[in-house]
DNA sequence: GCGTATAGTTACAAAAAGAAACCTAGCAAG
DNA sequence: CTTGCTAGGTTTCTTTTTGTAACTATACGC
């Protein structure tokens, strides 16, 4: 079964400048963190809980559910036992790659900074 | 009267992965609108208040002392009365600007998408 | 029957954020 | 002389968010 939501917001709901709209939907440590992960594919749930790591269950269920709602991720719910739910990024949430990359990007740069700053 | 601080960061103790690095030093809202607001140049205490908007003075002040500590903003304190502080950008911080304009440019098509759809 | 596994919920504790008052020091108005 | 204003900051208190740990449901293998 697959959970879709659409883009239910309101034009004027949103804030006037764009990089706060941006960060409506990824404001957050973990939601970035979530992007990252889910980005090579489809992972399920205590998968993402562990390549993320240190995030509580009730957070990232909580997470993934404003994400979901925001149209940025996926929910495949298998009827088994035990519970299969499978997460994936929607075309919205893919197009959120740039901003990861330069996120990434410059992580990578300020590492090589400090390190050689570290001698 | 300028204060500095170094980039007193041991490369150890940062994330392995660059994404999370970054999201150490601008993790936060907050860090990220005062990069924003910060960018085009120097800015008082309370004009920065004005410009960000929403946020309470203890948060600022607390998000700034981070910043200036990760060596991403600088304060010059004048000896007047009333006090006046100017915080500034350094080298560091203005080097966030690519992933600023990401920001930027995804929440301008994310709006643009939002708007076409509310037809 | 009993333990295992998975995604999720619930109850409680800890940490962060927000709201509002107070502090400082000098200057100006009354 | 007293009162009020200024701007950045701190303190106190309240509310919201986050984290911790225990508990649920259900089929499978033993």
């Amino acid at each position: 079964m697959t959970e879709t939501t659409a883009l239910g917001v309101s034009p004027q709901d949103l804030p006037a400048c764009p990089v706060e709209t941006t960060l409506r939907l990824i404001g957050n440590k973990w939601e970035v963190l979530v992007l990252r992960d889910l980005m090579p594919g489809t992972k399920r749930f205590g998968e993402l809980r562990r390549s993320i790591g240190g995030v509580s269950q009730k957070v990232l269920t909580a997470k993934l559910r404003e994400m979901q709602a925001d149209g940025l991720v996926e929910r495949h719910v298998y009827a088994e036992v035990p519970p299969r739910v499978e997460y994936s990024l929607t075309p919205l949430g893919r197009s959120l790659k740039p901003v990861l990359d330069s996120l990434e990007q410059w992580g990578t740069a300020y590492k090589k900074k400090v390190a050689a700053a570290g001698r």
